[in-house]
DNA sequence: GCTGATGCGTC
DNA sequence: GTCCGACGACGCATCAGC
DNA sequence: GTCGGAC
């Protein structure tokens, strides 16, 4: 038998404990260790506590220790931050064995994908332990556990926007064990298994009732960071991974499999070589992803570094929906003879929405595809974007309808609604070769020599040649005519870079150039409080737009429009603090101040409910640039906006020159005609803010035709009939 | 049985 | 330039709570 | 997805 750790096993592991017999035939070469893993207290004290000391800054009081056990540091905190890892591994390695992958688990597990979701986030193990603790959860430690953003009640209550951290406060103050705890990290990762294997409440109670019987506060803390799977210690897994092995990151770029990157390369001196360096068939890779935007068109054609001979550069357009591999393999077992798996850009398996084989009946794509590969072909992964299409209006449907079309597909094959386009882009393997390191260019005669479209299921994604920034212009204005995110520049001559983002693929986004960026000033009328790095104060904001006053009152109301939270720089959130400072209110649901603020739903659901709010004529105007303008039901404007974020404080405007609902539906009717005659010209100035009073002042069409104004009829719904915001170009182009 | 709250995953 | 961790909207699935 | 901060 295996040596295992014979004292931590436990007679049922729960139904997603893997049969080891089936763990040794699937990793013939996997380590086993030749002690019981460490406990879980040491993960702490050699690792996730000395991380997190290093993550801090200097500045920021006296360290801890500048000599510790790790011996004197002249180290930079990079170097520190590694050194930290590798003394862990060493130790493992020696007091443990070769199999770390029990503690890389519990290390990074974010990128743990053998262990289903837990369903548990803050909210709900803040209930969770409310309830373990038998206190009142109106008490001030329930309420803290259940706000944990909000400011302590008391003094001693800090760490508002750590979630762990406030646990840790409140568990501290429990009588329940002081002294380390007896589990060990196999055990941990066992009952972290029933954890995601149970889905309701009283299943889940006991298992961390067991963990708060065993652990200590800080032990607890730590679990509860790992259950988030935000562990927040200054270093992810490219950090670990490079440590452990120097292919490790390269294993887990072409696999995505954080047990194979531990039990393959456990041993440093051991490097991958040949086709193990390579995608392989069913193994989930991690794609590439295009770089963002450059300062000039120029730049960027200069980046396709193309030649004398070869100056050409690919245009493509960008497709809004999900990025999917495909793989395909000859496989009697499966009906049809082919088997299919589908991954998303995180990794995770969609196989289940589009089919493992041709009569999968579940497959809403791999049914159509019998006639899709050339005959020969008996293997392919392949990589492209899934968007969702209308067959009734042959024409792409607006992001995030994906889902809902491919389970409407699963339904009923035959049906006439939206249905999964796949739009294949690159190729990475066929007939047992891998062609990542073969150029764009001859992967693209690949794609086409191995598959046959399918119209409108399966189909080659088209591109355009160009040698010139000047032509890149028209095609940008073509496409975001039709609605589209924008284009990718590809370089023809450049191989498949895994996991990797850079220069060979270039996104332009309309939203990046100037002329676009003409964005909105909105009032703020409500924040929230931040977590993290923002914790304890305002970190977002809700937007609104001020109701047009038809009668000439002194109403001040507002009505919600959207959520800013990005795009602040520490010093953009110290001047809205000044300028409102003492003139926030906590917000009550049960008296919601509807004289000045109304958010959807009514009161009776308030959507989005802001942690505090503010009267307009007492807040500040600030500038938010976004994606485009989509329809919600969140905001009682009944739109929002796609990708907002911050761009400026507005200290010359108040409230009443603030943008009113009125005059941002007038606005919206004339972008459409006004980005007509616009120049795209590259938005450069992404950070540099100076002030300049050449720039033209914000101007509203409409802006002082009064008369024309409508009135608005109650709630959301019936004012935007007769605007079809999905196919309207407008959608994507508004205030880019 | 239905609804709202919560979580997961896409961008 | 790279890495890390803040933050946004939205649709579907699932469970708690009524 | 976008963004700012630290290095």
């Amino acid at each position: 038998m295996s040596q295992l750790d014979g004292d931590t096993q436990i007679p049922d592991a729960g139904p997603f404990h893997e049969d080891e017999q089936d763990l040794d035939e699937k990793y013939p070469n996997r380590p086993h260790n030749h002690s019981p893993t460490l406990l879980f207290h040491d993960l702490l004290t050699d690792l996730f506590n000395p991380l997190n000391d290093n993550k801090k800054k200097p500045a920021a009081g006296p360290a801890r220790r500048k000599v510790g056990p790790h011996g004197p540091s002249s180290l930079n905190p990079q170097e520190r931050r590694r050194d930290i890892i590798q003394r862990f591994i060493s130790r493992w390695r020696r007091d443990v064995g070769d199999d770390i992958y029990p503690a890389f688990r519990l290390i990074v597990p974010d990128k743990d994908r053998d262990r289903a979701m837990y369903g548990l986030k803050e909210k709900v193990i803040g209930k969770l332990l409310v309830k373990i603790m038998k206190i009142d959860k109106n008490s001030e430690d329930g309420f803290n556990l259940l706000n944990w953003k909000l400011p302590g009640q008391s003094a001693s209550s800090r760490m508002a926007g750590d979630f762990a951290g406030r646990c840790y406060e409140v568990l501290s103050r429990r009588p329940m064990r002081t002294d380390v705890g007896d589990m060990r990290i196999e055990e941990v990762n066992e009952r972290l298994d029933q954890l995601s294997s149970a889905s309701k409440e009283d299943q889940q109670l006991p298992i961390l009732a067991e963990f708060y019987r065993r652990m200590n506060p800080e032990e607890l803390m730590w679990l509860i960071r790992i259950i988030l799977r935000q562990m927040k210690v200054g270093a992810t897994e490219r950090t670990f991974f490079d440590v452990w092995h120097p292919d490790a990151e390269r294993l887990f770029s072409i696999s995505s499999s954080l047990r194979r990157v531990c039990w393959e390369l456990h041993d440093p001196n051991i490097r991958l070589e040949g086709d193990e360096r390579g995608v392989s068939l069913m193994q989930c890779f991690q794609p590439q992803l295009a770089q963002f935007q450059m300062h000039s068109f120029d730049k960027m054609v200069q980046r396709m570094r193309g030649t004398e001979e070869d100056p050409t550069f690919w245009i493509e357009e960008k497709l809004d929906g999900e990025r999917m591999q495909l793989h395909m393999e000859t496989d009697d077992s499966v009906e049809g003879g082919k088997r299919f798996c589908f991954w998303s850009r995180k990794a995770k398996d969609y196989t289940y929405l589009y089919g493992n084989g041709f009569y999968d009946r579940n497959g809403s794509l791999t049914r159509h595809l019998k006639d899709a590969f050339v005959d020969g072909v008996d293997n392919i992964i392949l990589d492209g974007e899934m968007i969702t299409w209308d067959p009734e209006q042959d024409a792409p449907v607006p992001f995030g309808t994906l889902k809902s079309a491919a389970l409407a597909e699963q339904r009923d094959p035959n049906a006439k609604g939206p249905r999964p386009l796949l739009r294949v882009f690159d190729i990475l393997y066929l007939n047992d070769r891998e062609l990542t390191l073969y150029t764009l260019r001859d992967r693209r005669q690949a794609i086409e020599k191995a598959i046959r479209p399918v119209h409108r299921r399966f189909e080659i994604h088209p591109y355009t040649e160009a040698t010139t920034a000047a032509e890149i212009e028209p095609i940008l204005r073509k496409v975001v005519e039709e609605a589209s995110e924008g284009l990718v520049l590809k370089n023809p001559r450049s191989p498949y870079r895994l996991n990797e983002r850079h220069d060979d693929w270039m996104k332009v986004k309309p939203e990046y150039m100037t002329e676009f960026g003409e964005a909105l000033d909105l009032v703020i009328i409500g924040g929230y409080y931040g977590s993290g790095k923002r914790g304890g104060a305002l970190s977002s904001y809700l937007c609104g737009l001020r109701v047009d006053d038809p009668n000439g009152s002194n109403s001040m109301k507002c009505y919600s429009f959207c959520k800013v939270g990005g795009g602040f720089t520490a010093a953009d959130y110290a001047n809205i603090r000044h300028h409102t400072d003492g003139k926030w209110k906590p917000w009550n649901p049960k008296k919601p101040p509807t004289e000045f603020i109304e958010l959807a739903g009514g009161e009776a659901s308030q959507k989005e409910k802001p942690d505090e709010w503010i009267r307009p004529d007492e807040s500040v105007v600030i500038c938010v640039k976004a994606a485009s303008v989509s329809v919600s039901e969140e905001f009682r404007i009944g739109l929002t906006l796609r990708f907002p974020r911050f761009k400026k404080l507005r200290m010359d405007k108040d409230w009443k020159s603030a943008l009113s609902v009125q005059e941002f539906l007038d606005l919206k009717s004339n972008v459409e005609k006004e980005q007509k005659e616009k120049q795209f010209t590259v938005d450069n100035s992404r950070r540099k803010r100076i002030k300049t009073s050449t720039k033209k002042p914000l101007t509203i069409a409409g802006y002082d035709e009064k008369d024309k104004r409508v009135e608005y009829a109650g709630p959301t719904g019936n004012i935007f009939d007769g605007l079809d915001f999905c196919t309207s170009p407008f959608v994507t182009l508004l205030f880019l």
